[in-house]
DNA sequence: ATGGTCGGTGTCCGA
């Protein structure tokens, strides 16, 4: 049976609500996996998205800051949200579809602006949830279970995954010890990139533009930060990707744009 | 080298 999963940092689900149906509508996506809604739980959108037929829903928000949720059409097993560096941040859910595959959706601390860890507590956050996660994956290593992992990871591994490579080296998002431990984490079920198995390295790929340039586009000063992984078992089943970069021009845009993957 | 813009909330914080 084929699925299409979407992950998206929506930005404020209430706020960007008419873009989340239009994703829904425009791209048919299964499961939806959503990062930074903004909304505590009591006061989540449910109507709207059961009307479109996603009557399936993960959540955990809070006020303001963070928030994750899966919005699905198939049916799955929801044990609750995790929590990691000890604190209750919203920055993770899983479920565990009925065939057995388990689906991930983090949003990974962004890290402040100092890529320092002594001089940055946002930054240092960033670093050890990335090991935490990681030692949870190395723990579930070898129990058989399929997974995906989406979401907003905040950061941009590869050369071409920034629009400078050279100049984004000091900035938080591309710099060498949080790549590093992105990769420690990629090691730890030998997750496949499924963007990139479709994309060649060698090609600039971005998934989150600034607000903050005069035109995004004309610049198009992108990073890719948003992921889907697979685990190795997944991989032959891997049927293609979406980057939907027209979704930034959208009116009300999220500054990141949906990243699609079809399994088989 | 600098500052630029968003969203939610509250007169700032985090991205």
């Amino acid at each position: 049976m084929a699925l299409r999963i979407a992950t998206w940092n929506i930005n404020s689900v209430r706020l960007r609500m008419p873009l989340l149906l239009r994703l829904m509508q425009e791209q048919q996506p299964d499961i939806i996996c959503l990062q930074e809604t903004k909304v505590e739980d009591d006061k989540f959108p449910f109507e709207p998205i059961r009307a479109a037929g996603y009557v399936h829903t993960a959540i955990a928000g809070m006020k303001s800051y963070n928030g994750v949720a899966i919005l699905s059409r198939r049916p799955f097993a929801f044990e609750g949200p995790r929590h990691w560096c000890d604190k209750e941040d919203c920055r993770h859910v899983s479920v565990t579809l009925e065939d057995g595959t388990e689906v991930n959706n983090f949003y990974i601390p962004a890290g402040g602006d100092i890529p320092d860890p002594e001089k940055n507590d946002k930054f240092a956050h960033k670093l050890r949830f990335l090991r935490e996660i990681t030692g949870w994956f190395e723990s579930v290593k070898g129990d058989g279970k399929r997974r995906v992992l989406v979401g907003d990871l905040n950061i941009a591994p590869l050369e071409h995954d920034v629009w400078s490579h050279k100049q984004l080296l000091d900035v938080v998002s591309h710099t060498p010890v949080e790549v590093d431990l992105l990769g420690k984490l990629q090691s730890s079920l030998g997750w496949v990139d499924a963007v990139r198995h479709f994309v060649p390295e060698t090609e600039k790929l971005y998934s989150w533009w600034s607000y903050r340039a005069k035109d995004w586009e004309a610049s198009d000063r992108g990073r890719r930060l948003d992921h889907v992984w697979v685990t190795p078992d997944l991989a032959p089943t891997l049927a293609g990707q979406t980057i939907l970069k027209p979704a930034r021009g959208w009116e009300k845009a999220s500054d990141h744009v949906p990243v699609l993957v079809d399994l088989n």
